[in-house]
DNA sequence: TCTTAAACGAGACGGTACGTCATGTCTTAAA
DNA sequence: TTTAAGACATGACGTACCGTCTCGTTTAAGA
């Protein structure tokens, strides 16, 4: 063990400039331009790394790209906890809608755009953006549950797509603004839900997914 | 004004089995391999066309790749009319996500993706894809109203936003499949909301949104 | 025939004035710098040229660097006949000297030496340069050999080898110049051989080359 | 001075080992692959020693190399001495031929063809190889004529040119293979000479080389 | 029929970026 | 103070596509 501590300390350290001017040039020219102007060879030119460099640390554009974006989240904001599951992700929710309303939103907009088809970008994607912010959801709503606050036989996962997948695509999508009357209005419904007269349990609505059938699309 | 049709009746006609070929051979490779495979090199070869020849007739490839998911479309599926608001949403729900599960829904995902940043591209999207289908939804959610079998006080627009744009992005991003399972749950989710007890009315609910503020992001 | 005429007669055509500047800034580069100086990229920066067109006629820079030789020999001089193939040898091998002895002749000791391992350059050096100087040479010693000029007994090859290959290691090594003076001492040394009495015929020789070892080395 | 000792004694020792395994290495990799192969990148991996520590002891690929083939030459051969001029040249002849044509004569040769430009490599060799031989060819060439062997009236300086050179562009050239056969060949020739009748003495040729002009080249 | 203009295949061309490799310098921790 | 490890800026490598541009052929309408 003491071998391969002593092992991984030999050689010269990574540069710790570097990697910050990498990414900040990485970032810069997505939000000048858009993701199609990120090439390593800008970046390189840009951040006056070379190209090696780069791709000694971020194995592809995609992994360079998010980390760019993630480093330039300014300070993120803190995980709220109000107590109450409900406020918490309404909070959450609006926070990631700020955070994508501003140039780092139109930055991540541009990843995912751009590398839509790229595995590795939504594989970064999952991981380090959609991921965490799934968990604490994913912790509140199992919160929620437990203090009686929210009923016991919600889907976690599906409540989480209702909940914050639309704020990504209005993004990407460019179908309207995230601001908080929205974000607010989209947590009220799902909160709520929209059948009248509101049911007393989820009993009393497995029914009405019986037969109905789809037609061929 | 005879003058310019006679002009434009000069020379050769336009060759249709090349055009047929030329979009076929871009489907194929958007569905092959996902559109980064879409070159115009490539379909020239697959094609046997001349690169001319495409760059002739499609000023780009977002619009080559946009003509070629249109010339592969099957017909709609028609609008379901059960008689309940709710059946025929989630039927329409369950036709757009198989509709977007078979190969021409990878092709759109491609497209939209990598067109992002196309304004023709987003148009498209919105007038020809989505809109028909918000249409239709706002439709049946006001009859639903009407009828009371959902709630007077429901903001339409949200609910299609909370009811719809999940299964865009979960297609888009790949976030997992979009079954009938999972389109179930999610209309079961956003119709009975998640918040226990219950509420009776609405008008109990808005206190909540007060005053909780949203920590910076 | 005429199929094949009119499919070569397809596509555009090669641009001789491209090849020109390629060419051009190919000898100027190895006879500024040498032919470390000779890089792909400086030649397409220099030329104008792209570095698909270099690639797509010139499969190496070794294949480069002769055709640049070559094509700068200013009017390569004619081939002497004089009726003696003595004088004709005599007069080919100043040619050669000559020609080696100007820039051009540093340029080719600059492709040779810095070529030297590549399997490529040595090739095209004995295709496009000594080739030609030894079929010339191969055949006037023929001819010299017919009209009884020179003795039946010879060894063409290798003749030739100890007419033209000391001036190319001479050049090469920078051992000494190859002026008018030495190439005379030289043919005159093959010519009349160096032995006393000089045998009458070459039968009166062999038996010197019987018994000698080699001692190891 | 005994400070100066001392200050030399500090710190850690060159390691012997070390630089035997980077020259070791840096003469398979020529043996092996030719000059092209010999890396500096290549040689630390295989030698397992640092980059820096190869920089620090030899300033470039070409000194790397040059002491890698040194360090290997087997002991020479020893001069011959037959009593006989002309055997004597021809044992030589093969003894160079012969150490040429072995992994060391290779080494030699990629290093003279890939040192060409380097002043220091020429020195090299023509202090450390070619020299030697010329002297021994030169003191060889008078006690010939002295003893009658030889004529009176050669160059020595262009006989052994004629004599030596053809091995060495043979070898680096790679023009074939330098046999005894071959090396045999060439001794004849130049020892007979070509001309048909041979003649009786030198005097009789010179004029042929008055009016011959040389034609542009 | 003959002309003429457009569409077409082929493919050469100047570029941009790719991802890899070797260079020679520098920094670190161990020996 | 030397060493092995290895990070670093530099710059060339050879490849893949881009979008533009000639070429000569093919087709079909108008003269």
């Amino acid at each position: 063990m003491e071998a391969e501590i002593l092992a991984r300390a030999r050689g010269r350290k990574r540069d710790e400039a570097t990697q910050a001017a990498i990414l900040g040039a990485a970032y810069d020219l997505i939000a000048a331009e858009g993701y199609r102007a990120l090439t390593m060879e800008g970046v390189a030119a840009k951040s006056g790394a070379g190209k090696t460099t780069i791709y000694r640390w971020w194995p592809s554009k995609a992994a360079l790209a998010t980390d760019a974006y993630v480093s330039h989240l300014n300070e993120e904001a803190p995980d709220p906890d109000t107590g109450s599951a409900i406020q918490d992700l309404r909070i959450a929710m609006r926070n990631l809608a700020r955070s994508l309303s501003g140039t780092s939103g139109q930055v991540l907009a541009c990843i995912l755009g751009g590398g839509r088809d790229d595995p590795q970008t939504l594989y970064m994607f999952k991981e380090k953006i959609a991921g965490p912010r799934r968990a604490f959801g994913r912790e509140r709503l199992r919160a929620g549950i437990a203090s009686g606050e929210l009923r016991p036989d919600i889907n976690v996962d599906v409540v989480l797509d209702a909940l914050f997948l639309p704020i990504y695509v209005r993004l990407m999508m460019g179908l309207g603004p995230c601001d908080d009357e929205w974000v607010d209005e989209l947590t009220k419904t799902v909160l709520s839900g929209i059948a009248n007269p509101p049911s007393a349990t989820s009993a009393a609505l497995p029914d009405v997914f019986v037969s109905a059938p789809s037609t061929a699309g």
